[in-house]
RNA sequence: GGCGCCAUCGUCUAACGGUUUAGGACGGAGCCCUCUCAAGGCUCAAAUACGGGUUCGAUUCCCGUUGGCGCUACCA
């Protein structure tokens, strides 16, 4: 072990396959919080080295995913460094010279299977409930006959020649030390017959070569961890720190996948969800620095994230929590972001014709603010502050209009009509207990068939607190339009 | 099947052998507040998987059982 006083380097290394997924936005989260807290190095790496699951614009989406969550990086694709280039698919040359250098020291070799050939052998094995394991025929080859092969250009892979006989152990900071038989290892392809190197090389060369100290990663990587061990040990590099962080699981405590619920970070920001609030939840997602805060800034989790903080089981990715996390960014959140953010749902709405004034919206988000859990949700559940109600909620008009409701509504709109535009619900307030008082009916068979007026539904900010945003001449119409389309009731 | 990892309320977790009638949060239930819905306040229900050790004393240390998960590819 090393690195001591060394700068600390850490590395999120997505593969290019699509969206940024939950775990892997946790997992990139606490890369950055270590690096962050330590005074360290984040860098972004691009494993796609399996031509097969590339996808196109995978490698733009997940930089700007990262970026909407505001995890920056200070090396990676697009932002340079001297550790380049940072996508491996361009490092092909250092990972056939890396595996050449082992051919030549014995410790790895050629081999010239047929993929058919492993696969009756798997089956094989696997009938006799044995574990697959190479069964090293070409590690038999005369040199000559292997070099003749190699002339010919038949198809060849390069395999891993793990040790006979040893015990690999390594140390780990959240699961303190892991030991396993090098027996039960398999020789793993290191490079494959396309020229392309697999994970484990490629992890191994490019960690050493860009001076990670820290490997932080998913606990799916922990069982093949003992491969890198010997990696390291043949090409005689010091090992970096491991980490292998619990899994996040399905409400079923499966490994989290998509089928029972979203899993791709984009889709979270689509729904309105804040950045500060998803970081906030995924960060707790396996980590607690002890105590009751739950709130927390990416400021306050970079000064208080340490590893063995992180605890070793796996977490259900927990919805609820974090819809009330994201209420509680939201609340906090300055009015003029929010008012931003509410723009840009609005432009992607069916209200997106209109045009609103900025005070108009600000004191839209003052009357929803502790009704939503997203930004969507102000015009999810508040549409009637950018246009007439579509229709009337039939529990509400059951329960709150009555006979004579449009009578009453009448003299409201009435006593409304006097109020100048821009006055403050109080106004509105008065009015209607003038009215009531008039008419001689209690508060309450006003301000419930009004609030169905203007809004359609029975829920909501203060009725005088919706009339007083949208304004006298809106709430006449819309009395009116009420009394019109809603149904005589007994 | 083999190997590895893990195991506190439904969920996320606190407790680093005694300060614990196992704490907090989400969710749930109830009450208060109230023009509705929220928010807020108060209250309640809810957990150390099981069995052995070690110890004066185990949620905490060890072993086993059970269960869950991961890996077992020329995928990462």
């Amino acid at each position: 072990m090393n690195n001591g006083q060394r700068q600390v380097r850490v590395r999120f290394a997505p593969s290019p396959t699509g969206y940024l997924h939950v775990g892997g936005l946790r997992t990139a989260l606490y890369n950055f919080l270590f690096a962050r807290h330590t005074g360290g190095v984040f860098i972004l790496r691009i494993e796609d080295t399996d031509r097969s699951r590339y996808v196109e614009g995978a490698v733009e989406n997940l930089i700007a995913t990262l970026g909407w969550a505001g995890l920056s990086f200070d090396e990676g694709p697009g932002k340079g460094g001297a550790y380049g280039p940072y996508v491996q698919s361009e490092r092909l040359d250092i990972y056939r010279k890396h595996a050449g250098r082992l051919v030549e020291e014995g410790k790895a070799y050629y081999c010239f299977c047929a993929p058919e050939r492993l696969e009756q052998m798997r089956k094989r094995q696997e009938a006799e409930k044995l574990p697959f394991k190479y069964d090293r025929e070409c590690l038999r080859l005369a040199p000559a006959e292997s070099a003749a092969k190699l002339q010919r250009g038949e198809p060849h892979v390069i395999r891993l020649k793990v040790p006979d006989g040893r015990a690999i152990r390594f140390a780990d900071i959240i699961r303190e030390s892991v030991e396993i038989d090098a027996e039960r290892i398999d020789d793993q392809v290191l490079l494959k017959s396309d020229g392309y190197p697999t994970y484990h090389l490629a992890n191994v060369v490019d960690d050493h070569l860009m001076g990670v100290t820290h490997v932080i990663r998913g606990e799916e990587w922990l069982s093949s961890t003992p491969k890198h061990v010997i990696l390291y040990e043949y090409f005689g590099w010091d090992l970096p720190v491991f980490a292998h962080l619990p899994l996040l699981l399905n409400p079923d405590r499966s490994k989290l996948s998509k089928r029972q619920g979203d899993v791709a970070v984009e889709e979270y920001r689509r729904k309105g969800y804040l950045p500060e609030a998803l970081v906030n939840f995924v960060a707790f997602l396996g980590w607690n620095p002890g105590g009751t805060k739950e709130i927390y800034s990416i400021d306050e989790l970079i000064g208080e994230f340490t590893l063995d903080k992180v605890n070793k089981s796996g977490a259900i990715f927990n919805l609820e929590k974090l819809n009330w996390l994201n209420f509680e960014h939201l609340r906090t959140k300055p009015a003029a972001e929010v008012l931003a953010a509410l723009r840009r749902e609005l432009a992607g709405s069916r209200f997106s014709g209109q045009t609103f004034e900025d005070a108009y919206l600000i004191s839209v988000i003052g009357a929803m603010r502790e009704r939503v859990t997203s930004v969507a949700d102000f015009i999810l559940k508040s549409p009637y502050f950018f246009g007439q109600p579509e229709s009337y909620e039939q529990e509400a008009v059951r329960k709150r209009w009555n006979a004579r409701s449009p009578q009453v509504l009448t003299a409201l709109a009435r006593e409304f009509s006097r109020i100048p535009p821009g006055s403050g619900k109080e106004a509105f307030e008065e009015a209607l207990h003038r009215t009531a008082a008039a008419e001689q009916v209690p508060n309450g068979e006003l301000i419930h068939p009004l609030r169905l007026a203007v809004s359609g539904v029975s829920g909501g900010p203060g009725v005088f607190d919706i009339v007083a945003i949208i304004g006298p001449a809106e709430t006449i119409g819309r009395i009116r339009n009420a009394i019109e389309r809603i149904p005589a009731q007994p």
